[in-house]
DNA sequence: TTGAATCAACTCATATATGCGCTATTTTTA
DNA sequence: TAAAAATAGCGCATATATGAGTTGATTCAA
């Protein structure tokens, strides 16, 4: 069988040109999540959204909106401004 | 003709549930660009993202992602967690 | 006035975020 | 070890962000 370099369903093979700033993003959201003892579904609870989405943004899989990002803070009882400050 | 109260094409009708969110961000990042002189050509040339795609930013039309913010905060020579800091 | 620069406001195609449901795996706890 | 809790990782539908154009309006300068 020929392999379609260019396949539609990537497969761990094309990443997205920003998926170093996902990955990391998703690695801070853990630690503060963690850090507050919360798990994801109580998040997700929180803050009115999947808990898909929380397994989805925490393993760097998506690129997260600006208007879930406020609305995890909210949740998560800071500042949008902090919950971006990583790296 | 009948009306259709959920038509697609929504017209200043239905708006995101976070649109004051997406309207004060649009404000504030118009707002840090003029502050440093640049035009929306600059800011989208410097960023590497579409013109149009500023434009819609600023005037609230679309929810961005945290990867374009990061992007524009590059380009602006400022960090994410300054560029969010609003409200 | 004429032209240039800036921005608003659209169209269109494509990629992907969101939302929801479900099962499998891993981790934690009793 | 066994059960429970937490998370991973799917599939799918829908909404929408992105990217690339175009046209028209506005502002400002020559």
């Amino acid at each position: 069988m020929i392999q379609n370099v260019c396949d539609s369903d990537f497969g761990s093979v094309i990443k997205n040109r920003n998926q170093e700033l996902l990955d990391s993003f998703g690695s801070h959201l853990r630690k503060l999540r963690k850090h507050r003892g919360m798990s994801q579904e109580e998040l997700a609870y929180e803050a009115d959204i999947p808990i898909s989405q929380v397994g989805r943004i925490e393993r760097g899989e998506i690129n997260v909106t600006i208007s879930t990002l406020y609305l995890i803070a909210k949740a998560m009882n800071m500042e949008l401004k902090d919950l971006v400050n990583f790296r």
